[in-house]
Formats: C-alpha cells, structure tokens, sequence
DNA sequence: GATGCTTACGATACCCGTAAAGATA
DNA sequence: TATCTTTACGGGTATCGTAAGCATC
C-alpha cells in the first residue's frame, strides 16, 4: 500500500470510476493506474469496486468503508505539506478562497487588501463559483476558505463562522416611479417585472419566501448569476431589480438608486466555510480573523480539529 | 512521502531516537533508517529532529506538531487493514486484549470460553501486564481491548465503558479468629499483618484511602501483584489477605475462608478500554457486547469515532 | 573502546510509460 | 467504430542491505 494507490482509489471514485481520466488528472499512464488499483485489492484481499467485465461501475460495501479512511489518509498527507511550509516559508505560500461573485465583488476587496499588504508574498487564488461548487472544493481540498451565504450550513463535515449581514434591496432607474412610494410594500414591488438572482444565489430562496408568505407570485421576468448583470437590465427599464444591498456603490452606479427595504426580506448571514480536519496557514488563520475580529485564532483551530485530534 | 518513512518516524520517537533500535524494531537496516528520515526532512524542507553532532535527541517544534498527524496516518492505515480483513475473512483474525492478572484469572475466563465457541477461528491473545502498560499498548495500537480497573479512566485519548463492579475482601485461614469476629471493622482488621497488592494494582489505592479516613496505618508486610501469591502467603499464616472477592473460589482454595466487608472499603470499577480512532473488527465488538450486555454495537462505535467522521 | 550515525555502493524490487490486445458501449 | 481496460514488456528509479568510515559517549 502506497500514497499513489490511495490517491487514484480517491480519483477514482471522483471521476466517477474512468480511469483514463484518473490518469490524466494524476499526471500518469492509464496502465499504470489499473494495475494499482489490482494491487492494493490484491494486498488488501478484498474487492474495492464493482465491475462488469472491464468496466468499474462503483464501489463495493468494503470499498464504501474504505473511502473515507483513504480520504483522511490524503487529508492528512496535504496537513503535513502545509505544516512544514508554514515552518519553512513563514509568510509565503498559497491561500485558495472560493466564494460567489457578490463576496468576491463587493466584500472582500477591503479584506483583501489589507490582506495582501500584511502578507505581500502569499499568492492570493480567488475561485469565483456558485455555492454548492464552493462545497465541492472545500471537502476536495482544493480551497482552504469558503464564503458563501447558501448551501454551507448543515454540512457535518464543514464549519461555519457567521461572516457579516445583510439584506435584499430594490435597484431601479432613477427616474423610477416607485422612487417616490412611501411605504415599500411587497404588494407594490409585485406590480413591477423583476429582475433577481437564480436560484440558489445570493438569498433567492428568501426572496422567493418572503413573497410566498405575502400570498403573492411576483413575475419574475430575469434572473441572473451576479449583482452587475442585474443592474446591467435594471438600467435598460426592463424591470425593478432586487440585488444583495452591498452590491450597489452609488458612485460606480451612476444612473441607478438603490430603494432599502428593511423589513420586507429577511436578514441574510454570510458564512466562511472551513473543512474539518484541514489543516490552516497562520495567515490563513489571520485572514479569517480580519473578516471576524471576535473569533480567535483558538476558537478557530478548536473548531476545525474538533475534540481530541480523534486519533 | 511514503509509509516506511513515517512508520520510522514514530518509532523514532518511541525508541528515543535510538536509530539502531528503530532498525531492528522495524525489520530493516539502520543505514535505511537514517536516509529516509533525512529525506524526508529535505521533502519537507523542515528539521523534524534535534540533533547534537550525529545523535538524534528529540524533537524539533515542527517535529512535534507532525507526529500526531503521523500517528493518525499510521492509524488509519491499521484500519484499512483490520477492515478488509473484516471482509477477507469474516470470522478469522486476531483479537489482542491487555489486561491485569485478577481480570485474566478470575473474570475472563467465562467470556472467553464463550468467545472461542462463537469465533474459534479467531487468534485470541491475551497480554498481561499492569494497568499503565496496557495504556501503552493501547496507544501504540498493539492490543484492540484493555481492561483494567486503573489508570484507564481520563485519558483524552481513550474510551472507557464499565465493566463490572467488586469490592475487596479479607481471605483469611480457615481458622483464623477473625471469621468469628462481628462485625468487621477496619480496627479490628489493622491490628493484624496485612498482605495485599503492590501500589498501582487491583484498587491497592482505595484500600489505602479506606484506611486513611479511619485514621488507621495498617501494617502491610508484604504486597504482591495478584491474589493467588497473596494466597499463598495468607495460607502460610504470614498476615490477613487483602483481595478482590472474584478472585476467590471455595472449591479452588480449599483451607481459605473470605470474609466479605461490604461496607469497608470502596467499589471498584472495572473498565474496557479502547482506542479512540481503533478500527474493531465484528467479533472485537461482540466481545465487548458480551462483556458488557447493556451495550449496542452503534454506542461503541460512536465513542471510538466521534462526532464527524473527520474527514 | 563500545555504541551509534552517516556515506558509499551494488543488487533487487518497484513503479512508470509504451504498445498491443481484448472488452464494452 | 470509438472508447476504455487489461496485460505484457522494457527502462528508470527508489529502496534495501552490506560494509566501511566517523562521531559521540
């Protein structure tokens, strides 16, 4: 048993048992990836998947159990490489971030900043993708923090820190009617075309709830993946936007207004997502406590390296 | 990075970075030992080990922060072990128990027998030693089971379930005058020699509190580590004994008498020990289940893979 | 001087890649 | 037929053990 045959039984399963792309992905031949797969079968004595003929389809129930013990083996293989980096590069390396577009348009620059200037040597990689792919990146390790408001809460295998708050508002054209109504009632905005999210971004679900609690069916006659294309329409009169509040700078957004609406849509939470078990970088670490100056740094590791450190 | 390597960092540690017994500990040469943990450290950049001249004295910062992860690697890599064996070969294996003498004696006995009837194909191995080797043997993954009354209980890095309760007893000749003596007090008893375990050994602790809150220095002339040697002692007319009451058998120890004192001297609790993270096979849990009949299979596996599975 | 670590060196085994053949959709 | 997997084979590399050279105690 060796790391490589770990790392293609995990591939494997990931690619979804072809293994020619396990071994495009791992950088070797495809020979060489099913005879590994044979030995540790053979070595273990045990079928790990199923197969028709030549094909695999899946895993068998010993390979069930097997994966996750392979993938904390891996896991803990990354654990060491950061660890001896953090000792022998103190404050260069690599800090990968996924978040959606909203974060990584309108919040995280000041955090960025900041922190690039405290750690001008660290490569800085910010994944832009929708929430659930931000999961997908995080539990395959390929991103040490995600930033997210959907999709990362309940995830036993993640954890959560409360980042910052904010609500849904209303963008329109300044010379818009609705400019002048007092008081914002979602019965009004619902006689206008909308303009909103997709699904599963950025608080469409509250969105969809609050007017689903109000009794009412709003038409939505757009929906886009980011707050710029939404505004992009709302400028064009093709209907009322409703973007996340901190998306609109009224400097940038010359020609727009942004109409706040406090008590019609509920608050939402935006979280930073960390995989158990992942070991961070201190400035990792540092740049988790710049977004929420109330965790510290012991919190944080307690929280990823739950209890005992299980072994 | 490869397993021989962090296998020999561990024992590096355990064997006080003796290299040459790392050598002879792992099967292989010392010259091997050396290179591969100077390649690793030129892998990971990082001095993993204090070094004055050619001796290797302990661990580097680095060093230290790494061997849990190591061990947890090792671990794991146990546990793929023990679970396809799980599947290989159903009902054939190994099951390591370390236990003190009183328990080996006097209260396996019966839970073996029927364990051997259940799972004759499965090696039963049976180590005896005193309570604190069995935390090491559990730690350093040697034995799958320790029950012991001692120096179990506490350990972050340790399950403990009760096994059962006892409480000691005088074993005296069977024409002592003692056994005429009602009731018994813990006067009455330190007026005579006493012979009991050695510090460490079968609760000795209680029997010593149990003394020292009446105030009393009994007097001990002689300790031993199990009751048949302090039986054989009592039954030379040397003191009165002081034992577990399970270790004595009215047929077996003809020419003895126990004196049960229920309220003299605490209850003791016997536990089984596992180690967090162990992998236990099927019949390792039904051992465990037949111990302790009030436990589910789903309980113990909870307690010795907390929460999140981690990974 | 005894023990312990490192380095050098040769044999072995392992791993990888190419290529051909067989199976599957 | 095109895609995918297995098997066979050769080259390269890594690992291991022996032995010699040094450092430490």
């Amino acid at each position: 048993m060796n790391f490589q045959q770990l790392r293609i039984v995990r591939e494997t399963v990931r690619r979804h048992f072809n293994l020619t792309e396990v071994a495009n992905e791992l950088y070797t031949a495809q020979s060489g990836v099913s005879k590994h797969l044979k030995d540790l079968e053979d070595e273990l004595g045990v079928e790990l998947f199923v197969r028709r003929g030549k094909r695999l389809l899946g895993l068998t129930e010993p390979g069930k159990q097997l994966l996750p013990i392979v993938e904390r083996i891996l896991l803990d293989t990354q654990n060491i490489k950061r660890l001896s980096e953090q000792f022998s590069q103190q404050d260069t390396g690599h800090l990968a971030l996924a978040t959606t577009h909203t974060q990584a348009r309108y919040v995280l620059p000041v955090v960025v900043t900041r922190f690039k200037q405290t750690f001008p040597k660290v490569h800085l990689e910010l994944r832009q993708c929708g929430p659930t792919e931000i999961v997908t990146l995080l539990r395959a390790g390929q991103v040490d923090i995600g930033i997210a408001t959907e999709a990362v809460g309940g995830e036993a295998d993640l954890v959560t820190f409360p980042f910052y708050q904010w609500q849904h508002a209303l963008i329109v054209p300044d010379d818009h009617p609705l400019i002048d109504v007092q008081p914002l009632t979602l019965e009004v905005i619902a006689d206008y075309p909308l303009i909103t999210y997709h699904h599963g971004y950025t608080g469409r679900s509250r969105i969809d709830a609050a007017f689903a609690r109000a009794g009412l069916t709003p038409d939505v006659v757009m929906s886009a993946l980011d707050a710029d294309v939404i505004k992009a329409y709302v400028e064009l009169g093709l209907g009322v936007g409703i973007i996340a509040a901190p998306a609109y700078h009224p400097a940038r957004d010359a020609g727009l207004r942004l109409l706040d609406a406090p008590s019609l849509f509920e608050i939402n939470t935006t979280y930073l997502a960390l995989r158990r078990g992942h070991y961070l970088r201190d400035y990792a670490l540092r740049f988790i406590t710049d977004c929420v100056p109330a965790l510290s740094v012991e919190q944080i590791k307690a929280a990823v390296f739950p209890k005992v450190a299980i072994a």
